[in-house]
DNA sequence: GCGACACTTGAACGATCCTTCATATGTAGA
DNA sequence: TCTACATATGAAGGATCGTTCAAGTGTCGC
């Protein structure tokens, strides 16, 4: 990590200060990394797609939903545990995930449409 | 990649198709995937934040209000400016940069209103 | 108890990512 | 032209991540 004050040239010294104290705290901005960071994977995006469709869903179901072997869903699904994207249920030998929360309907929606805005090309403006 | 039909044993077939027709396109999760990885990196999002608040900043300030080198700030600034999350405008020799919409702010409240709600200790449930 | 089953976990390999250093591009001023 | 400057880029090194295989836990039915 970075020293707090950097041998960068700065243009505007009063901006870059107020910016500077106006920032999230690095806690918070490690969780939200983190949480982003699970948002990432497309074997994950998928399982939290088929979550928002199904509601709720054992292992091997969600494992064949998304196309993946059960052991690549287990250990998705416990990073998502972890960070509490998804609770689960458990029933004899079964476990049923579903969503913790409604907000990853709401990245999802958010998120598509920013990537609907900027469909048709990729490049340096 | 998986097969299209996976090895898996399936407990409710059905859902399993169901849920399978429902998913977003490949190309759509792919997509998701990308801009999602640009935000869990936490250089890039003290970037975005600081474009939040700053409205428009060059290369070096941004750096030096973030805490990275301007070397790892332009890399960043290239990794988001082609996924279009920024734009630029040139001056002389300077470059000025600011967010390319407002989702990302959308993106930001969400995820921290659902670390809000997480917080307080992780781990299995 | 025993085996089959649903799921979990650990370790290893390969791919990807971030950081850094060095160099390149293009602009301003003398 | 030459130097100083703001930014951009390429390549290398090390860390991190996802996938896979193998083995482990706990449950059901015989």
């Amino acid at each position: 990590m970075e020293p707090d004050a950097c041998s960068v040239p700065v243009v505007d010294a009063e901006r870059v200060a107020s910016v500077r104290q106006a920032l999230p705290s690095e806690e918070t901005v490690q969780d939200l990394a983190q949480v982003f960071g699970l948002l990432a994977d497309p074997g994950r995006l998928r399982m939290m797609a088929a979550l928002l469709e199904g509601g709720e869903m054992c292992v091997c179901d969600l494992a064949a939903a998304t196309g993946q072997s059960m052991s690549g869903a287990s250990h998705a699904l416990r990073l998502l545990r972890m960070r509490r994207v998804v609770k689960v249920r458990r029933s004899g030998r079964m476990a049923y995930y579903q969503l913790a929360d409604s907000h990853v309907r709401m990245l999802f929606d958010l998120a598509i449409t920013h990537a609907r805005h900027t469909e048709g090309g990729l490049g340096d403006g």
